[in-house]
Parts: structure tokens; C-alpha cells; sequence
DNA sequence: TTATAAAAGGATATCAATGTCCTTTTATAA
DNA sequence: TTATAAAAGGACATTGATATCCTTTTATAA
């Protein structure tokens, strides 16, 4: 499971995605609202994502949250990286330091097919690809569509 | 992934099988030890094990930990419902609160093949099945072989 | 040029998971 | 019958994730 951090970042990703289809750039109050967590740890959110360049922004009147061009095609796998660490990809389901196919723990290779297509899914889906199926109308970001 | 309490109570679980096979009742000392976990800490997990039925004990000189015969066959999932509760197999990857087939979060569809994936293992592996893994030699409860 | 709106940053608070310590209860061996 | 060894239980400590608040910096509109 991922952490509630990475869970709202990923969302508040997907929402400023959205708002820049619109030539918008949302700031912090607006993105909390819309992914319905707390606005200051939204903010200490976003601001991890800045300083790791996943995104960026504008400080001052009429600033906000927005993606450059290097910023396209942001892969999940690239911000639950930066926001918790990639240990969930690594450890053993079992708790185990040393477990590998020489020296495999009891549930490893069942775990390793379960760990291993959750990577293959934050590796090929992104923010785009996400909020793309949202714009089409075939997911939602919240309880509503947007 | 798994909490680290339900890690310990898993490998605990394990070794408990182990032992009684070799017709010995492990206390919380050799227990601990064995599966690198805290000793108090371990005891307090064993607690919760025996408290809800899933192991039995005895109290006093020359007792220790053991299953009884309704407590052979022992699933994953019942370990991991008593210990951590059986939020992740619910829990949208995505983060919301309403998530399902006809309400999909963008991420629905490919999460959930994962998280029934670890549900089907976690419901078909037992503390037995994990045990003779060991006991073959198939796999290792720590760094060596039992 | 100044007032304002917004992100950045620092300090602190809360809560749950993890971990420790000490006392109580209970069974058995001597 | 008593000393001892073991689990059970209660209280507390530590840590990391989550959350809040206040100040500082910066860009823009008036």
C-alpha cells in the first residue's frame, strides 16, 4: 500500500495535470480542496515535489503549480520515489534481510509476481496517462466527476 | 506491504510449527532469537496470537507456545486480520474514498489485479505450507538453514 | 512604489506503530 | 509446600508519518 503522503501527492499531480489542460495553474488552497486533504500538508507536499523537480512553480500574486516541459510523462513509479522511497519494491514480503532465488524466504516467489507487477504498473502509467482517463470520463479524481 | 508486527507474527508462526514438529513448545526467549525480533516486543505479539485463538500457550515452568488441533491450517489472511486488520485488500490504491467498479479511480483497474493477486496467496498459503517449505529445504526462516 | 497574494521554509503538535520495563498470574520441579 | 520458570498484562518510551501554524521570500497588480 502506498502512504496517504504519496496517495495525495500523485492526486494533486493529476488535478494541476488538468487545470494546465486549461491553461490554469492552481495554487495549494484550490488543490487541497479538490484531493481533500489538509492544505498545509499539501503544501509541505508540493514543496517536496518542487525541490525534486517533478513540478513546478510560481511564487507571488497569480502564482501557482504547473508542469514544464521536461515534466511530461512524470511516471508513478517517479513520485512514490521521491515522496516515500522505493523500498516497497525491494523488500522481502516476509520480512527478511537476505532474501534472494538463492536464498528465498517461504513466500517469495509468490510475493516476487505481486511485487514485481505493481512495479510494472508505476513504471508504464504517469500523471498524463491518469488524468487522461479522467478527462475522458472514464475514471474520477474524486467522489464527482470534474 | 506487510507491517513489521505482522512480519514477526508470520516468522513467529512459523517457527512455532517447526519446533512442535520436533515435539518442543518454543517460549518467547527462542522464539525472539529466532526470527531477529525484539524480545518484549515479540511476547506482546504472541499475546495478541494467543488472545485471539490463532496459537495456543502454557503458562508457568517447562511451558511455552504451541498449536492445538483446531489451529492446524492457519492462513495468512487470518494472521494478517488479527494483527494489522484486513484494510489493504479494501483500501483503493488511489487514495479515495469511494472507489469501485462503477466510481473507478484512474489507477482501479490495474490495482486490482494486484491486490487480489496478494489476496489469492494470502488465502492459499498457510503457516503449515510456509513451514515445510522450510523443513524441505526449499526455504530459509533467517540468513541459514534451520 | 506599495499593498497584496502566493509559494517556501521553519518550528512544533498529534497520532499510531514500534519497542521496553516491570508486575502479576500460573504451572511445575524440587 | 515452596522456589522457580514461564506467559499475561499494564504502563510507559521512542520513532516516524501525518498535520498545523507562523514567518519569510517573491512576484505582480494597483
Amino acid at each position: 500500500m502506498l502512504s496517504k503522503s504519496t496517495e495525495y501527492a500523485i492526486r494533486a499531480l493529476v488535478f494541476v495535470q488538468l487545470r494546465n489542460w486549461e491553461q490554469k495553474r492552481p495554487g495549494v488552497g484550490e488543490i487541497a480542496k479538490e484531493i481533500e486533504a489538509p492544505e498545509a500538508y499539501t503544501a509541505k507536499i508540493l514543496q517536496t515535489l518542487t525541490k525534486n523537480k517533478l513540478l513546478d512553480s510560481i511564487k507571488g500574486r497569480g502564482g501557482g503549480f504547473f508542469f514544464n516541459d521536461n515534466q511530461s510523462n512524470l511516471t508513478l513509479y517517479d513520485v512514490i520515489h521521491v515522496v516515500e522511497g522505493d523500498a516497497c519494491f525491494h523488500k522481502c514480503g516476509f520480512g527478511l534481510k537476505q532474501c534472494n532465488n538463492d536464498n528465498p524466504c517461504p513466500l517469495h516467489e509468490n510475493y516476487k509476481v505481486v511485487r514485481d507487477g505493481f512495479f510494472d504498473i508505476v513504471k508504464t502509467e504517469t500523471v498524463k496517462s491518469l488524468s487522461e482517463k479522467i478527462l475522458h470520463g472514464d475514471a474520477v479524481l474524486n467522489r464527482l466527476k470534474l
